[in-house]
DNA sequence: AAAAATTATGTATACGTATACATTTGGATA
DNA sequence: TATCCAAATGTATACGTATACATAATTTTT
């Protein structure tokens, strides 16, 4: 059953059935309604791959993420698919991993698949080359969670290096000048880069030297902050306060001082980024950074419609405002 | 620039180029390499919708998701996608937000998009209709998470009737036998209403009496899960545990029962179930029931798979065992 | 009421691939 | 060397839609 079949049956051109479905404006309503009950009546399908070929583009977007969705890109990502559901738009989604091959085939499942778009979380050196390749091809990208200024990408984002400096400027208001630093991967993601910086810059404007030994870096999860706060804790000269710059390292902290005996944010304050879901729930709350992650994800969304419907305009970049959320894990230090 | 023009290049028919993408050993090595290497210079991309479209099926599956991608699900699919890729076949995800006309335009979505399989998580009224439609059409489904006993769908979940027995059981070994039950929208979800059941039936068993003014059904979340616990500590004659049908549930009244100045366990065990990640990093650390997320998605994408394969087999129905994982949060009641 | 402008519908074809069927090639067998 | 068989390649077409262009029907304008 296609909509050649349809039409013979209501007795009127293909082109007019294939206006009902996609331009239904452009035929008579009775017309319309009659072809409509045509089709319903002998379950017909619209073929999307047929109307994809034909236009040479699918309604259809992609979405890169490079970890797993976690508490904070979950939010984003539901937000992606409820902006393009409203247009009726698919999503194809794949997480890299972090595995350049891994990466590459999808890009190319997307390419392939003549997506409309694609939105990617997170900045590498690898996809630069890939979005590029994209961008050839005239599909739209957006670039989410990093901001990339100077640069000609589509992004939106919350500044990484300003969040990290809120924070870490806080601990240094309350007194505090020793402060550890738990970091994720830096070297593979920008944003993570930029969190690191932030740290430092914090730290060197308000004079306080950086000592590598309290800075540790490691992949993002609960296990990994937990051991590498162990490390923080047997350090001499112990910090008195720890920026953990993500909620998971920041969780994974919590429970290492606690292990150790220890109190928050009686012996040591600690400070998080994301305000991950569980960041108000664990003992005691944790004061952290909020990004708009649902805004984001609208946001980013709503920029592949807009190149959409006029392509060829100058790039958009969204520096979203990020939050300091102040909860109860971090005291003041004299 | 399609197979047509590199066959020109190339001085061979479409037919072989087809082949030296589609059945690559179809093709003589020499002529194999030099149709790959016309493809490169010329920055040909394969076309997947016109593949679709003369193949009547895509290289695609639907996930359909009902509620958000939490601490559970995302490795759930994960496993879905890694599994998958291996084949390099797309996925199309959409989350319903448990809402029905949500729910039919991604199901329509999937199939006018003619994907090659569907893997539903929950099982629920409306889209068991839905569901049929798919499979009237030829296209296999997988219901994950769900236990569907008795009927001819394909499923992979855990038993979660058992899992709610089991917590439920281990409460009442402990010496409880005042025990609360925050449940989630078990109308809305069948898997919830299994949860509900197997506490029911464990009471039941130990011949404790259901008594409903502590039961506390809500919306799965850590604010539900607080409020719904605030409003059982205030009940009369307060139970001495309660089983949190849900670890978000459990880490809201984690808080709540501290919030009231309370410990955990001294003054009351606390049950969860599903082992989210953070369930191991509360304080205390949260006894809970895990089934095998990864597994399942692995096993539900390999379904789909098999089915590809070798249409008409009987149902595949798995049923995987949940593990009871004991931490701290429970202590005996005497 | 005729002309013009607008709207609705029809005709015909292209989108890029997969594949049934036909043909050729190359090597094995007798 | 003739015959046969398998492997490699070619020919031709269909998949179902969208849309440019042509034409017919309807409304608006004069």
């Amino acid at each position: 059953m296609n909509m050649n079949e349809i039409a013979k049956i209501a007795g009127v051109s293909n082109a007019t059935v294939s206006r009902a479905f996609r331009t239904p404006e452009k035929v008579r309503p009775e017309l319309k309604e009659k072809i409509f009950k045509i089709a319903a009546e002998n379950h017909y399908v619209y073929n999307a791959s047929a109307a994809d070929l034909k236009r040479r583009v699918s309604n259809t977007v992609g979405v890169l993420f490079q970890q797993r969705i976690g508490a904070v890109f979950s939010k984003t990502f539901m937000a992606i698919q409820e902006t393009l559901l409203e247009k009726n738009i698919s999503v194809i989604i794949g997480h890299t991993q972090f595995k350049p091959e891994v990466e590459s085939q999808l890009l190319q499942q997307f390419l392939e698949r003549q997506v409309a778009g694609i939105i990617l979380s997170g900045f590498t050196k690898e996809n630069k080359t890939l979005i590029k390749k994209f961008s050839s091809q005239g599909i739209p990208s957006v670039i989410i969670w990093e901001i990339l200024k100077g640069s000609d990408f589509n992004y939106v984002g919350i500044d990484n290096h300003n969040a990290a400096f809120k924070a870490t400027e806080y601990l240094i208001g309350l007194g505090h000048r020793r402060i550890g630093l738990l970091i994720g991967p830096y070297q593979k993601m920008e944003r993570i880069q930029n969190r690191y910086d932030g740290y430092k810059d914090a730290l060197t404007k308000n004079k306080i030297e950086i000592d590598q030994s309290i800075v540790i870096s490691s992949e993002l999860g609960f296990l990994q902050g937990k051991e590498a706060m162990h490390r923080l804790l047997k350090a001499a000269d112990r910090p008195s306060a720890v920026f953990a710059a993500s909620d998971y390292l920041a969780m994974g902290a919590l429970k290492a001082i606690k292990e150790a005996g220890m109190k928050v944010p009686k012996d040591i304050s600690l400070m998080g980024l994301d305000d991950a879901e569980f960041a108000a729930y664990c003992d005691p709350p944790l004061s952290t950074v909020r990004g708009p992650a649902r805004e984001i994800g609208k946001i980013a969304a709503k920029i592949l419609l807009e190149i959409k419907d006029e392509p060829g305009l100058p790039p958009k970049q969204y520096c979203l405002d990020s939050d300091l959320i102040i909860r109860d894990s971090c005291a003041p230090h004299f």
